[in-house]
DNA sequence: ACAAAAGTGTTCGATCTACACCCATGT
DNA sequence: ACATGGGTGTAGATCGAACACTTTTGT
């Protein structure tokens, strides 16, 4: 069975999708259950979405999923278990859809204008002649979703997102080279990176991009691509050792034909200089 | 019908609130009706809780309700409608719960731990002897929620509170006399006043404190207060006006048997500063 | 010796902090 | 004239931006 789309660029991907099956639903029967039953286990009408994006080399992707049912991408998102905190829903999400896991997940914003989801972009008619989404119309999942945004950042050379059971798709895309995203997620993606640019300094979020031990070079380049401007070679390492960021080690690593740079780790006193601008309660 | 609570420091409240009436659910019918049929206007399992605070005179209060049923205080809060934003239903909510309106509301953060709300503060028996509360159990506001705080300013002397059908009071509390709040309530009034701190240099929340034309010692007092501690009276103003928050008239206030000081006016380029922060996106 | 990348210091302007006295007005 | 609160300026420290050359190493 074959799934088209196209993305901005009028291209079209045919992907097989029968390929690929959810770890824990491996079974249509699964899968209507979910459908049927899912709201014992999470919560209805509150969705969480994750803008996960991917840095390596100078590039920085971002994860799209493509759903069954959909002609477009979206971000990879899911429901929250009953039993689960938020921050623990995002991560199980993420690992659901893309099989990515140790992220440090943040949230930035709740979205939930009422015409958030268009309706149109959900073709329902066709979903349920799908294998396992028979049961869809009138369930739980078919009504209004406020979602919760979150964010996060990793190496995207390092792991190879697995679709889910839900997922057409999963894969990395250049962030200039993103498709239109279904419903609100142009803007979810927009403003997950503005707060990740806004936090890059404070939240030792760049920590998840590198080596344990990395250096100068390496980290500059990083926060050049995720800032999207040039940064003095000069005075960056000031303001990374200033904030307490990172420490310089007392080795070096030999690469290449010339002089031997230092090495450097990030400093896990995290949250220093976020929590010097919260100014303590009474 | 009377209710008792305790406060931190001990103190029993009695309060008569059979004297209260929501505006448009004056009968126990509408109330009723509301349990049973609410999840059609509005959306299940997810509330929203305002801080409002109120400064006034170097003091700075925060908004609590006391709703029926339950021995305790919390911060006033609903449902979001299914035709409406979330900064609508902010504003509609608060509207309802203390009849204040025109404020600057703000989201900060969505709070859902699975225990957020313990049962045990909740007395469902005693709520279902109250008269319109008959069908409580079972309906869909007894199960679990997700909500999301948003936060304001306003001044407390020019608004009187009026509690609605759901509460038996809404009311000032000195900040640091506030009592403990139900739920998970006293962390998101902790979280609302470090993100409000956070932005009072950045967006123009203080202009709803002030008279339209004000002094810098009105404004000075405000920042003071809120941010709980000293500010240089001679750099304040230049911090200001660099800032470009406010501007300076050419018009002078005659008070009192000193020297007239000069008025001034908040800038409506309001998130100026907080546009600057946030870079580019490409 | 040369190519390739690493490393380093100073100056200037802007901003923040600390600090104390005179001014205008009403009674 | 005096009590009350309004208003102002400067010096020193700190921070951020701009800017170019020397060092090390492998081939």
């Amino acid at each position: 069975m074959k799934i088209h789309a196209k993305n901005l660029f009028g291209k079209i991907y045919q992907i097989d999708f029968l390929n690929y099956f959810y770890p824990t639903m491996d079974t249509h029967k699964e899968l209507e259950d979910f459908i049927v039953n899912g709201s014992k286990t999470y919560i209805p009408h509150i969705s969480l979405d994750c803008a996960i994006f991917g840095y390596h080399d100078h590039q920085l992707k971002i994860l799209i999923s493509m759903l069954k049912g959909l002609d477009g991408f979206c971000l990879p998102g899911g429901y929250i278990k009953r039993t689960e905190t938020l921050d623990e829903a995002a991560g199980r999400i993420v690992k659901e859809r893309s099989a990515i896991t140790g992220l440090y997940l943040q949230q930035y914003k709740t979205f939930g204008d009422p015409d958030r989801v268009k309706w149109s972009d959900l073709d329902t008619e066709k979903l349920m002649k799908l294998p396992g989404f028979k049961k869809l119309k009138n369930s739980w999942l078919m009504d209004q979703t406020i979602s919760i945004g979150y964010y996060a950042i990793t190496d995207f050379s390092l792991v190879k997102p697995q679709p889910d059971f839900m997922s057409v798709s999963c894969a990395w895309f250049d962030i200039e080279k993103m498709p239109d995203l279904l419903f609100d997620h142009n803007q979810m993606v927009s403003e997950a990176l503005q707060t990740l640019r806004l936090q890059l300094y404070y939240y030792p979020i760049a920590g998840k991009l590198l080596p344990k031990k990395f250096t100068l070079t390496e980290i500059h380049a990083v926060y050049e691509t995720l800032l999207n401007k040039r940064l003095d070679i000069r005075n960056f390492p000031k303001k990374l050792i200033f904030l307490g960021l990172i420490n310089k080690l007392n080795e070096k690593r030999n690469i290449g034909p010339h002089r031997a740079p230092f090495l450097y780790t990030f400093n896990n006193r995290k949250y220093k200089k976020a929590l010097e601008l919260g100014i303590d309660l009474s």
